[in-house]
DNA sequence: ACCTGAACACCGTTCAAGT
DNA sequence: ACCTGAACACCGTTCAAGT
């Protein structure tokens, strides 16, 4: 890559990072080239397609993902290891609105730019749940597939503004759907009452 | 109205609901305007808003929710009720891709043509589920927002083409995380094992 | 090799002009 | 009272022309 090229690229992605934080993963490409001060054909050069400059935004951070289940998978008990990860997975994707219907259907396109990225969190995920399933800590009847899609749509609750006050409990609620036997010891503080509104 | 001014409101209203049916709830106004043979002003006058235009055309499904809610709670065992009601909403979502978004913006935006029905349906669930509440076969520290939170987030699964072979069964992880005490006679059969992909 | 921006086909929304 | 469609400001995507 020339060099004027790769300053091109380094600078539209770090335009493209701060504009989908703010706008989301539907932002406008016309305005990302134009606040890089760049043509809008380099930004399609670099970046064929939407994707593709998504992909490489979130290739690090779902890297990281990757890394941490598998750090988590030696350093924690399976229960803990998963809702762990599980809440760090929501939390990702709260810096990048809309990314989450995206990442549904990179899994199932394999000519998706975020396909393969999507593919190896799932797979990390999975095994964190294999894990808790073989201790007898997560539902027996669950795959990766659907724990993928839990996050997802923990993740899409998570972009409805009017449910900023209910995103951790509506986390409990669901994570408390694949856990099982959690806290059968002590307890009575893991779930606290709330106000009925 | 006029009679010809009603008459296009009426056709207008039939071809919207094919191509929402048929595209989702994003579906291009313009687009309704020309299969209708009208002029895009003409859609306008009729739905000042795109949200005026789904309300037309979802306020009778939402009645019969509302409707099916109260004979449900008369009719049927608190846990059935609202199992069967929560069905019914998701399944209901179906018709009307991409349509979760716009009722969850909807409950938080007075202004909005959808906010009334909305709260409506709102509360049926609302009732159904302090029911089981006080039954104990729901979950105590679950409000109507959160119950409403969950339908919708089993509807945006749902709008993911990838998952239809999971819906049902993410129904059922979710269902079981706000309904307790579930079959705890009989019940080998209620959770079908499934083949792990 | 890389960059640019006009061109094309769309969109939502408004509003002067018509009947 | 109602309808129409041009006008405006956007968008994604492509591609001939430039350096």
């Amino acid at each position: 890559m020339r060099a004027d090229a790769k300053k091109n690229y380094d600078h539209l992605l770090a335009v493209a990072r701060a504009v989908v934080k703010e706008q989301g993963a539907d932002a406008s490409l016309r305005d990302i080239a134009r606040r890089a001060d760049v043509g809008l054909g380099t930004l399609y050069r670099h970046f064929p397609t939407r994707e593709a400059l998504l992909e490489a935004l979130l290739r690090t951070s779902l890297d990281e993902m990757t890394a941490q289940a598998a750090e988590l998978e030696t350093s924690s008990a399976p229960d803990d290891a998963l809702v762990t990860w599980l809440r760090e997975a929501v939390a990702f994707t709260r810096n990048y609105h809309g990314i989450t219907a995206l990442m549904m259907a990179a899994l199932d396109d394999p000519k998706s730019a975020l396909h393969a990225s999507c593919v190896t969190v799932r797979a990390a995920g999975t095994r964190l749940l294999s894990r808790a399933q073989a201790a007898g800590k997560a539902r027996s009847d669950v795959d990766g597939t659907e724990l993928f899609a839990l996050i997802a749509a923990l993740a899409w609750l998570g972009d409805q503004p009017s449910l900023g006050r209910h995103a951790d409990h509506l986390f409990e609620i669901v994570a408390s759907a694949i856990l099982t036997n959690r806290a059968s010891n002590g307890g009575r503080a893991q779930r606290r009452p709330r106000d009925r509104s």
